[in-house]
DNA sequence: GAGGTGGCGTCAACAGCGTTGACTACACTG
DNA sequence: CAGTGTAGTCAACGCTGTTGACGCCACCTC
């Protein structure tokens, strides 16, 4: 952690771009988690007096904000083939692979209003595959609902996990199962007899669960 | 906000409790968020010294913790009909509304580990009801994961839509249905043809897709 | 009852935070 | 070439969690 000396040359106009703040912000927030992250933390790893990002968010939580938008957009494209089943796997499996790359933001993600600009279109989409295999409205409205709430419960947990493993850790950490359930085992034999499968890799169930939910879709 | 005059009587021994302590916080979380939450407030509002807290929670962290405790372990006695299909809903009914009742404590409750003591008895009797209605050990703990990420994400939505009411107008305010979907129907026909139901009532919602995965197990 | 001891409430202080308002240099407009 | 607005700088405010030293008082022991 360098104690950036006081600047003999002002930094030129121009320099700084709603882009490059966000960028930077990002790399502090995947390698010390949102904790580790402050407007002089931002300032002092682009070689900036911390109130300049003023000139460009109003305050920092409309930047984490904006963050938290680019979690949700994600980074792939929307799935396109004709199976509507494996287009819908997909949708939700982007949406959690998009959360679980910045696992720290979970709680900023979750304190967003429901939608937002950047979720409209992936969520008409998801709807519009429903809809295509013949649901009614209203059902397609509730399946669209029930996968996402599902989606959003799994990757939430898993990214919480993930992310009180990298604050102990640092970023590279390898993040191991669940393991604490084998103490409460003694005591809840039904727990016992299922803590194998309950410390299962959570990507495996992730996909089973939601199988399952489509399987009572009919669709 | 009273500014609570410098004591004169030091405040006599015993008086505070991790209990005593743990009611005003929660009651302070309750009236403003926990953004409204900190040490200094819950001394002012016992008129105490806030460092007095420190002899009994190591850090603000460790006091929140418990208060995640509370909402996670919740209030209401396990469901013991003889109809595991609907203990089940109950179980995971109680789970939302725990949550629900205080919802700007959801990303504390987030973050804490899976699981966790209080939690422990409840999962267990949950996974009971599956095993004794005949599910192989694999598919319960499936069954009960795809359950918990499910009643999670849907309560964990639901309340932070809650907070944000509560931290712009107080405790007291009327919740309103998601409306910002209107302004983007315009551009997404199939979200413009479900909208209504999107908007809908969040409990119903919430039986509708539980009773959606119940059916699915086929118990 | 006297004397010691340890716990608990108090106080002052520290470092760090988000944010504000005034200041300044510079690129651009007329 | 003067004028204007904007983007980066700086000092400062009030807030935060947390620490260490201080002292009162309830209790235990003799």
């Amino acid at each position: 952690m360098e104690t950036a000396q006081p600047r003999h040359t002002r930094t030129p106009r121009g320099t700084l771009s709603q882009q490059l703040l966000l960028d930077t912000a990002m790399e502090i927030v995947d390698i010390g988690g949102v904790g580790g992250f402050s407007m002089r933390a931002l300032g002092a790893r682009l070689n900036i007096d911390p109130t300049a990002v003023y000139r460009h968010f109003r305050t920092k939580n409309e930047l984490l904000e904006a963050l938290a938008d680019r979690v949700v957009r994600g980074e792939e494209p929307l799935p396109h083939t004709d199976d509507p089943h494996a287009d819908l796997r997909e949708t939700f499996a982007q949406l959690r692979r998009s959360l679980l790359r910045h696992p720290t933001l979970a709680p900023i993600v979750l304190r967003r209003p429901p939608g937002g600009e950047a979720s409209w279109d992936r969520t008409n989409h998801a709807i519009g595959l429903l809809r295509d295999a013949g649901m009614p409205d209203h059902d397609a409205a509730n399946a669209f609902q029930t996968l996402l709430f599902y989606t959003l419960g799994h990757a939430l947990t898993e990214a919480r996990h993930t992310a009180a493993t990298i604050a102990h850790k640092g970023p590279d950490a390898t993040v191991t199962p669940v393991t604490a359930i084998s103490s409460a085992a003694a005591r809840f034999p039904h727990l016992a007899a299922v803590a194998d499968h309950l410390a299962g890799a959570m990507e495996t169930q992730f996909h089973e669960g939601l199988g399952l939910i489509l399987t009572a879709l009919a669709i």
